[in-house]
DNA sequence: TAGGTTAGTTATAACTTACTAACTAAAGAG
DNA sequence: CTCTTTAGTTAGTAAGTTATAACTAACCTA
């Protein structure tokens, strides 16, 4: 019987990789070390060689997904306000489907109340992703792409609410659309009602 | 020491009504009857007269939500379309914020993992009031109140999405703001982009 | 007011789960 | 080839969690 060895980074990686897949499938608080170790093909206190304790695994996964969804740039973009939207939101709701386990994490109860660094870590990222979008709005109504009686972080929040709103019922109804489809399509009724 | 003893049927509501609190404040997935039982002031085991199984209490705690959620009707009101929407969207999230385990419960997938009579139970009453509010948009529609080119069900799809993102938003942020106040103004700033 | 009904109790079983201790063997360097 | 490092193992613990069994006393009615 010849056990094979990964290298503990590899190890680590694949244990995060598995712990987002499952937690997408079976719900992150159903999720526990147990399950991980059999589908990672490992037994149960090898996780611990690798992370001090669970909630260590839940950061490194936040971490994981924050970095694979924050890496486009709202300035640097000489397209109109409106289709640049479109385009983040439409890469937003791609990262999404990507990775079910995004919206059931990232609203997880237990996972807040459990482990306070990574929500905040999450909440920055939110916020940052508002203010992102405020300033796309501020530029699309200076520009009178915009109604000028818009608000821009009322905008903003708009476009969160509806990718998270539609987000939850494709995850609900286990994903039985195309979320990007879906949501693009809903998200230009949205911006279309915004429009001068 | 005189112990004070409840009819089953009160105290029955009473466990229903602690748990559906203790699941907003602590959230659904952490709610043990270990903590019904203390915050009743019973002992644990005693729960379990009341209640066969702890599925049952989630049970009877998804139709107690139902029921207190799902008492509007549509049909019946000479409203103009748009401003129906609102009133019924106000009375959602008026009902969410008497009530802040609501998005909780809905979006748990501890429960609907556990309990399938009662994910199927709120799934129905999802359709239900999303035709109700599609109902509403073809109306709209016909008396030219809406744009001719919008589609009802993405109109209603709109709404409980919005609906659903800010009572998400609300929670996460630890009910930080007015929901009805914030979620109305949002409702109604997409709205009037609908409006011919 | 006696006596049955039932809402409570304590004790505990059976199981799950995160995590530790002590040992083992695969990989890699000299 | 040997020796050190380290990724893995098995065995076990402590705490928590649902649920059951057996008993007790409060309440209601004849």
């Amino acid at each position: 019987m010849t056990r094979t060895r990964k290298k503990a980074e590899d190890r680590k990686r694949e244990i995060v990789l598995t712990a987002i897949r499952l937690a997408g499938e079976m719900g992150p608080d159903r999720l526990t070390t147990q399950h991980i170790a059999d589908a990672v093909g490992l037994s149960q206190p090898a996780i611990f060689r690798h992370f001090a304790s669970k909630s260590d695994i839940w950061l490194a996964v936040g971490e994981f997904i924050v970095s694979s969804l924050s890496q486009e740039d709202i300035e640097t973009s000489n397209q109109n306000p409106a289709d640049r939207i479109l385009e983040l939101v439409g890469d937003h709701f791609n990262s999404i489907a990507r990775t079910p386990a995004i919206p059931a994490i990232l609203f997880s109860r237990e996972l807040h109340a459990d482990n306070e660094p990574l929500r905040q870590h999450f909440e920055k990222v939110m916020e940052i992703r508002r203010n992102g979008f405020a300033t796309l709005f501020t530029q699309g109504i200076k520009q009178k792409t915009f109604k000028q009686g818009l608000n821009a972080q009322d905008g903003a929040a708009l476009v969160l609410a509806i990718i998270q709103g539609t987000a939850m019922r494709w995850s609900l109804e286990n994903q039985a659309f195309d979320l990007r489809i879906e949501g693009t399509r809903l998200m230009e009724i949205t911006i279309a009602g915004f429009k001068t």
